[in-house]
DNA sequence: TTCCATAATTGTAATGAATACAGAATTAAT
DNA sequence: ATTAATTCTGTATTCATTACAATTATGGAA
């Protein structure tokens, strides 16, 4: 809780019921969860809460560079509470995004072929390892 | 032309004239083209036909492994004629996404960390060759 | 504490990509 | 030519996200 709060201040962003809230969803649902999925967790606690106001929260957690947005699923964008870069799979099954721990040596590149390199992201697409010991292979 | 035919045949999929224009698009545009910019190129030549078959004969294209759509951008898919498995560059000045030739060692491997791989996703945020030279670098 | 300016939150409307669906047109088979 | 199957088209719908304006909360000055 207060560490939410120093986390928030370190990157001058107002430590509001709502912000901590969804700053604590993030640190405790660790399958990159979309807006939607934070916004159930959130009216558990906070009935009243407005879904543009996750939507506002997350943007600007994602401008002042708190949070991580992802860009795998085509329909709608994932989260994530880790910002130094790192690789993902997302699972066919489960649709769960799991962090994958690759060291990809194109990663702390700065220039590739003369383009500027300010942002790197991996992903791979396949079924987890929880899925594959449940037998849960296919839909 | 003969030979977008012969690509549309060996996937199984009529080569109606909708399909061989649409194939032909994707073969000449190689910065990823989104559904849009691909209809309005359409629409020059082809003033009849619907969005939705724009969305359709893509969705079979990919569903047949002819072509792969990219999931870079948050907003739309764009799509990519080239199927075998390469990284991008997507431009945050001219949006456009560059291939980029990336010897990645994780790109083969079928397994990691015990999941199951199916497909490898890799790309790089930026800025493009062409705008650094432009000084096209801040908007 | 009270007042005020600013920032945050909320609800509703609007946007835009993508899909659902049903009828029309085209193509292939008989 | 007739029929059946496939493809194409236009419209309606869904759903994630943003725009916007009104309301509420917050923090500091008096
Ligand atoms: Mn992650
Ligand atoms: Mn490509
Ligand atoms: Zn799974
Ligand atoms: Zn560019």
């Amino acid at each position: 809780m207060e560490r939410l709060i120093e986390r928030l201040n370190e990157k001058h962003i107002q430590p509001s019921h709502q912000r901590i809230k969804i700053l604590e969803i993030l640190e405790n649902n660790c399958d990159h969860p979309n807006v939607n999925t934070i916004y159930e967790l959130l009216c558990k606690e906070m009935p009243t809460i407005s879904r543009t106001t996750v939507y506002n929260t997350l943007n600007t957690f994602v401008e002042k560079g708190l949070v991580s947005a992802l860009t795998i699923t085509p329909e709608e964008l994932r989260y994530d509470y880790v910002t130094i870069p790192h690789h993902h799979l997302l699972c066919r099954m489960c649709g769960r995004i799991i962090n994958v721990e690759v060291q990809c040596s194109f990663a702390v590149k700065k220039e590739i072929e003369g383009h500027k390199i300010e942002d790197v992201q991996g992903y791979f697409k396949g079924i987890c390892k929880e899925c594959l010991i449940k037998g849960n292979t296919e839909k």
